[in-house]
DNA sequence: CGAGATCGGGATGCATACAAGATGCATCAA
DNA sequence: TTGATGCATCTTGTATGCATCCCGATCTCG
C-alpha cells in the first residue's frame, strides 16, 4: 500500500480506509464544487475543463468526469464546444428547492409521528444531540458548526424515513440552497439563529403519534421563515 | 424522455441506437440505458467500457461518460478497476422508488386541487387526451403504446405542479420502475390494463378544490396495485 | 495436504494527442 | 458606414497509450 507514483512528488499517503479522497477525480470534484458553494465561483461564470485542470495541475480527463457529475446535479450546465455555466441562482430555483425540502422533510416528519414508540424515541434522541449541539455552537458564535449543526438536523430527520433516494435527493437540495445562504444567513445577526433554534425544537416537541398536522405545520413555518430569509426578504 | 413535440409521435424505435449524427456519449448512454432498462443486462451483471466500446465501436471515453451518468442514474454501480455492475432490483429498491413516487404525485395531485379552476381544467383537459390515446392502445392490444400512454399521464400530472426538480427525479423514478415491470407488465392480462385505466379515470374524475383527499387515496390506490403487481403479488 | 507467495489477464485511472465546432475580431468589399 | 468573410483562438469530443490495481490461478514451501 501507498505506492508512489512514477511521476513527480504527490501528496503524502494517508490511510486507505474507504475515504476515497485522493482520486484524481474526486478532487477535480470536491475542488469545483466548494468554489460554487461558496461562492468563489459567482453563477453565471462559464468556466473550462482546462482552467481547473491547470489549478489543480492534473490532466483534462478527471475535471470532464468531476463536470459531468456536478451536471447532475444541477450545479453545472455544459454547453458543448463552448464551456461550463455555473447555474445562477434564480428565485424559481430557490422556489423549486425549497418546495422540494418542504415535500420531503415533510414526509419524514410524517412518518415518524406515525412510527413506533421506540423507533420514534431513538430518532428524536438524536434530534435532541443534534440540537444541543447546535445550542453549543450558536451560544460559542461559531457560525461553521451552527450551520452544520443545522444540516445535520434536517438530515437525521431525512434519513430516518429510511429511503436512499430521498436521502440522496435531499442531500443535493441542502447543497443547492448552500449557495443561497451565501448572503443571507451569514448577514442576519443572531436572532435569526435564536430564530431556528426555537423552531427546531418546535418541530421536534411536536414529533408523537396524532400530530402529523402540528408537526408539518411547525415545518412549515420553519421553511417559510427560511424562504423569506433566503429571498432576501 | 421523449419530447412528444417536434419529431412525429409513432416511430420505429431500435434505430436511435445507431443513428449517427448524435455524439457518441449520446449513443453510449442510450444503448446501455436501453439495454439495461429492457433486461438485455440482467441485475447483478457486471460489465466494463471495453465491451460496450467495442459493441459501439468506438473509444473507452465516451462509454466511460455515460458509465458515469448512469451511475448518477442509479441504473449502474462503479466499482474502481473492478467494472460497473448492473444494480440489481431489490424488494427494498422497489419499495422506495413507489413510496418516492407516491409522494411527487401525492404532492402534483394537492397541488392540482388546489389550483385555479382555469389552471386545473387545462391540465385535466391534457391528462383526458392521454388517457383517451392509452385506452385506444388497450383496445388495439399495442402494449408499447399502452405502456407510453402510462408514462406519459403520470408525466403530465407531475409536470403540472411545475417544478424542475421533482418532474427531473420523477422521470428517474419511472426508468427505475421501468426495469421492474418487465415481467409483471407484460405478464399480466388485458385485465390488469383494464384496471389501470380504470384507476386513472379514478384519478381523474376525483381532481377538484377540496378534493385533495379524496384524489390522493385514489392515487394511492393507483400505486398500490401497482406494487402488489411489481411485488409479483 | 494446506497456506501464503507469485504471476498473468483484465479493467480502470489518468495523461496526452488530435480533430472539429464555436466565437470574436480584424479585414475587406460595396 | 455597414455588413459579410476569413482567421486566430478557445473549448470540447474522441482516440490512444501507459501505469496501476484487483482478482483468480498456479506454484512453492512447510
Amino acid at each position: 500500500m501507498g505506492k508512489v507514483s512514477g511521476r513527480g512528488g504527490r501528496e503524502p499517503v494517508a490511510v486507505d480506509v474507504t475515504r476515497a479522497g485522493h482520486s484524481a477525480k474526486e478532487r477535480a470534484y470536491r475542488h469545483t464544487k466548494a468554489a460554487i458553494l461558496d461562492g468563489s465561483l459567482p453563477g453565471g461564470d462559464l468556466i473550462s475543463e482546462g482552467q481547473v485542470a491547470e489549478v489543480l495541475a492534473m490532466s483534462r480527463t478527471p475535471v470532464r468526469e468531476a463536470f459531468l457529475r456536478l451536471e447532475a446535479e444541477g450545479l453545472l450546465r455544459l454547453f458543448p464546444k463552448r464551456g461550463a455555466l455555473v447555474v445562477p441562482v434564480s428565485p424559481a430555483e430557490v422556489e423549486a428547492v425549497l418546495e422540494a425540502r418542504e415535500l420531503v422533510e415533510g414526509h419524514a416528519v410524517a412518518k415518524l409521528c406515525a412510527a413506533g414508540e421506540a423507533e420514534r424515541a431513538a430518532v428524536v434522541a438524536r434530534l435532541r444531540d443534534v440540537l444541543a449541539e447546535q445550542r453549543d455552537a450558536s451560544a460559542a458564535g461559531n457560525e461553521q458548526a451552527f450551520a452544520e449543526g443545522d444540516r445535520s438536523f434536517h438530515t437525521v430527520l431525512v434519513e430516518s424515513a429510511g429511503n436512499p433516494i430521498l436521502s440522496e435527493l435531499y442531500a443535493s437540495l441542502r447543497d443547492r440552497q448552500l449557495r443561497m445562504n451565501l448572503g443571507s444567513l451569514l448577514g442576519h445577526g443572531p436572532g435569526r439563529a435564536e430564530e431556528i433554534l426555537g423552531q427546531h425544537e418546535a418541530i421536534l416537541a411536536a414529533l408523537g403519534p396524532d400530530r402529523t398536522s402540528e408537526a408539518h405545520g411547525r415545518l412549515s413555518e420553519h421553511l417559510e421563515a427560511t424562504r423569506t430569509a433566503v429571498l432576501g426578504r
